[in-house]
DNA sequence: AATGAATGAGCTTTCATTCAT
DNA sequence: TATGAATGAAAGCTCATTCAT
C-alpha cells in the first residue's frame, strides 16, 4: 500500500477526534463503546487503533487539546498593559465564548474529563496543567494590578485567582447542565464585581473585614 | 435473624452506602464494580440487591443525600435578618465546611455526580434540583440585600447567585484534584469580593460599566 | 409452638401447590422464582421449604397430582359394558372438559410438564405412567372392541390407542395456545372418525388398503 | 480473518445453531447456558453474540426454521389432484418423517419450543403460524373431499384439520418421551381412519350420529 | 494500510436455598 | 414453628483489543 503523506494522516486523527467527542459529549466516556466511535467516524475498529493506542488515549488526546485553546487566550490578555482592561475582556473572551452554543458539545465532555481526572492519572496531569498555567498568569496579573493600585492589597493573588477560575469553571458546569442559562446576566455580575473590586483598591478596608483580619 | 426492626435495615443501607462511597471516591462510579462494594461491605453481592435495586440505584441514593445536607445550611443562613450576615456566614460555612480534610471523600465523589448526571436523567433531576433551589434562595437573599441598599441595585440577582453557586463548585473542584488547595486565601478573596459589593452599594456604578450599559 | 393437625398441614400444602399452579401456568416454571411463589401464597420462603424440599418437588407434585384425575374417568369408562358407548363417553368426557375455560390453567401446567419430563427424570417418570396406563387400558378397550366384532379387525389396539392419547394431548396443545378452539367441532370429527370405524367394522378392507398390506 | 462472503457467515450462524439445538435437545432451554453452546460451538461468547442478539433469539430463530420445512411438505400434498392421495402422502410423509431416529433431536426441542411459546410472545407467534397455516391448508383439502364426495358432508373441515394436527402433534410427543414407539402402528391406525372416513363418505350416517346432530 | 470477526475476562444481576432469631 | 435476611455460585451479556487476511 502506498505510503501516505502527514497531511492525510493528521485529518484522520483529527476526524476520530471529532467522532469521539461526539459520542463522548452525547454519553459520556463509559457509556461509549469503541464500536460507537468506529460506527460515528465510519472506519473501522483497526483503524482506529493505528491512531490511538486505546481508548483512554482518546480520552487524554481530547483533554489535552482544551489546554492549548485556553492557553492562548490567557497569553493574548495578559499582553495588555491595563490590567483592568486585561480581566475585563478575560471575563467577555472566555465567558463569553461559553455563551456560544456551539460549544455545549464541549462543556458536556469538559465536565467528563474533570471526573475522569480523579481516576486516571494521565488525565489528571492534563487537567492540572491547564488549571496551574492560568492560576499562576492570573495571579500575576493580579499582582499586577496591586502595585499599580487598581486592586486592593489585601487580595491574596493566588486565591484571587482561584476565584477566577472558579466563576469560569462553575459556569462550564451550570451550562453543560442546562444551556439555557443566562450568561449575560452571569457576565455582568462579574463585571460588577471587577468594577467593585477596582473602586475598592484605594479604600480603606471595610470595619468587618480587618476586625476578621486581626484574629 | 430475620423479623429486624427499621433501624437495623437503615444501618444496613447506611453500611452499604458508606462502602460505596469509598469505592466510588477512590476509583469513580465506572470503576468501582459491584464486586468491590462487596468486598468493602463484608456482604455478599446477593444482600445489596435487597436494599438497592442496581448499581445505578446506590449512585442516585449518594447523590440525593448530599442535596438534604446543603439546603439544610441554606436554610440557616436564610433565618439571619442581616443579609451581609448571612452572605458571610454562607461563605464561612459552606466554603469553610469544604477545607475539611473529612469531606475529601464527597469532594471527588460529587465531581463523579456532576459528570454522571449529564448521562443519567435521574442523577440529572437530583443534581438540578441541588441547584435550583439554593439559586432561587441566595436570589432571594441578593435581592432582599438590594431592597435595603445593603447590595448593588444593577446586579441581577439570578446571575449573582450563578455565581455564588460556582464560587462553590469550583472550590469544590479545585480541591477534589488537590486537597492541599489553600481554602483559607480562597475564602478570604470572597470576603474581600463581599465587602467590596457591599461597600459600593450606594456608590454611582463606575464610568465604563455605564458605558457598556448602555448598549 | 403447638403441635399442628394432619389436615392443617394438608391445607397448607394444597395452598402452596394451587398458588404455585398460577404462577407456573401464567410465566412458566423457568420463570417463575420461589419468590414469586411466596409472593402468591402470602407465606414466608422458610415455610414453603417445610412443605417441599425444593421447587423441582412442587413440579413434580403439581405433575403427579393430575395423573389421578385422568386415571379416575379411564377407569370409569372402562366399566361400561358396551365399547362404543364407553368411547364416546371417553371422547365426551375427556375432550370435553378441556372445553371448560377454568381448565385453561391447567393445560397450560401440562404443557410445561411435558417439555419438563425431557430434562428431569422424575417428572419423566410421572409423565410416562400418566401415558403408558391409559394406553393400555384404551388398548384392551379396542381388543374387547374387535373381538366383539364393533372395531376393525386390521386396527392394532395399542397404535390405535396412542393415536387416542395424540388426539387427546393435541387438543390440550392447541388449547393451551388459544383457548378459543371450537371444541365442539373437535368432539364431533372425533365422533365422526369413532363412527366411521365402528361402520366399517365388518366392512372388508377397502382395495387400496388390501394392497397396502401385502407389501 | 475480515472481509468474509455471505457464505462464510451464514455457514458460522448454522454451526452455531446446530450447536444450540444439540444442547436445547439434550438439556432444555433453561438448563442450556449460554457457556454450554460456546462450549459446543467452540466459538468465544462474544462470537455467538455476534450472530444472535440473545440467547431468547437462538430459541425464536430454531423455532421459526421448523416452519418452514413443514410448510414445504404440505405445500407438496396439496399439489396432488386426488384428495385421498393428498391425505396418505401427508400421513406418509409427515408422521413416517418422525419415524427416523434422526429427529430425535428435533422432536424434543419441538416440545420444548411449544412449552415456550406460552411464555415468550415471540415464539408463540412462530408457533401460531406455524399452525394456523397447516390447519388452513387441511380444511381446504378437506373441503375439496367434501364437495367430490370422497369424505363425509358432516365433518367440519377446520375440525377435522385439528383433529390431523393433533395426530401429528401427538405423535411427536410421544416420541419425544420414547424414540421407541412404533410408529408403524400408528401410521396404519391413521391410514385405517382415512379408509374408514373415505369409505363412509356416502353411507348414510349412523343413527346414534344422527340422532345427536338433531339436538 | 485497512478490515472486522474473534476473543475472553469481567461485568451486573438473579435466585434457590439456608439458618439465626 | 415461622420468618426473611443473607448467601454466593452462576447466569447472560459486553466490549476493548487483536490479528489473520
Amino acid at each position: 500500500m502506498p505510503r501516505v503523506d502527514e497531511a492525510y494522516l493528521e485529518s484522520r486523527r483529527r476526524e476520530i477526534l471529532e467522532a469521539a467527542m461526539n459520542c463522548f459529549a452525547r454519553q459520556g466516556f463509559h457509556r461509549t463503546t469503541m464500536q460507537d466511535i468506529v460506527g460515528e467516524t465510519g472506519l473501522s475498529a483497526g483503524a482506529i487503533y493505528r491512531y490511538f493506542q486505546s481508548k483512554e488515549d482518546i480520552v487524554a488526546a481530547i483533554a489535552s487539546e482544551r489546554h492549548a485553546i485556553e492557553a492562548t487566550m490567557l497569553d493574548q490578555a495578559l499582553d495588555r498593559v491595563d490590567v483592568a482592561l486585561a480581566l475585563r475582556q478575560l471575563i467577555r473572551g472566555l465567558l463569553g465564548r461559553l455563551a456560544d452554543p456551539e460549544e455545549q458539545r464541549w462543556r458536556r465532555i469538559t465536565v467528563q474529563v474533570w471526573a475522569e481526572a480523579l481516576r486516571n492519572e494521565r488525565v489528571m496531569q492534563v487537567v492540572r496543567e491547564g488549571l496551574d498555567e492560568p492560576i499562576e498568569i492570573l495571579a500575576e496579573l493580579i499582582q499586577r494590578g496591586q502595585r499599580e493600585g487598581t486592586l486592593p492589597r489585601d487580595l491574596d493573588p493566588v486565591g484571587a485567582a482561584r476565584v477566577c477560575a472558579a466563576i469560569f469553571h462553575g459556569l462550564v458546569l451550570q451550562q453543560a447542565w442546562d444551556p439555557k442559562v443566562d450568561v449575560g446576566a452571569y457576565v455582568d455580575t462579574t463585571l460588577v464585581i471587577l468594577d467593585a473590586l477596582l473602586g475598592r483598591a484605594n479604600a480603606r478596608p471595610t470595619q468587618s473585614r480587618r476586625a476578621r483580619r486581626r484574629r
